[in-house]
DNA sequence: CGAATTTGACCTGCGC
DNA sequence: GCGCAGGTCAAATTCG
């Protein structure tokens, strides 16, 4: 890692770092948002977790809706988890890269990998190594297309990228003046977690 | 030598 | 209650 990461793979500067639509290695093909307060029918309350299998059901499982725009599918989506009650928020995306570990803005510090069912590609598991921040990301190949690698973003950072402060100081210009990039940043993460599900 | 990663064990929730 | 699957922990190992 030679720049800084990136927080969110919506952000500008990511977006032109690492999933830039000239690179034909990266792209983002799916983009889902799982919003507290707001409820999938098709999801069972009590349950904690959701498959990948989910992820994707309008997009590569059911028909009607699968046929359109393969960038930036946004499928809203809600689990009630423990960690709802704190304010918790998930984004999953997936992304064409022969990369499983993409640059995202934030330091990640891996504490698990796991064989998950019905899939041959391990899932691996990932902590904010900043401290007190408790967001976590899982990060796995798409069972279907090992091309695609699916990141699933759990919870929201408290804290700035490293990568808003290095753009901050070495690249302003990519920002608009009128938006400082703490803002920018912050804005585009909020826009992530909090209302997406419902305007996009 | 400290930090990061690996990996098997353990914990927890859910379905039967 | 039991078994399964997903998620996390933590000791061991590797790396810079």
């Amino acid at each position: 890692m030679n720049y800084p990461e990136n927080p969110n793979p919506n952000f500008s500067y990511f977006y032109h770092d690492n999933i830039n639509p000239s690179n034909p290695e990266i792209e983002v093909s799916d983009y889902l948002v799982f919003d507290d307060g707001f409820d999938q029918e098709d999801s069972s309350p009590s349950q904690s977790m959701v498959s990948s299998e989910k992820y994707f059901v309008g997009d590569s499982s059911s028909g009607s809706n699968g046929a359109t725009s393969r960038n930036s599918d946004i499928i809203g989506m809600t689990k009630k988890t423990k960690e709802d009650q704190v304010g918790h928020s998930r984004v999953a995306f997936r992304t064409k890269s022969e990369l499983e570990v993409m640059d995202d803005g934030f330091k990640w510090r891996k504490y698990g990998k796991k064989s998950v069912k019905n899939s041959p590609n391990p899932r691996n598991y990932y902590k904010c190594s900043s401290g007190g921040c408790n967001v976590k990301k899982r990060v796995e190949r798409d069972r279907e297309d090992p091309s695609y690698v699916i990141t699933t973003y759990d919870g929201i950072h408290n804290h700035e990228s490293p990568c808003v402060v290095y753009y901050n100081t070495h690249v302003p210009l990519m920002l608009p003046p009128s938006s400082p990039p703490s803002a920018s940043a912050n804005w585009a993460f909020q826009k992530a977690t909090s209302h997406s599900s419902s305007s996009f």
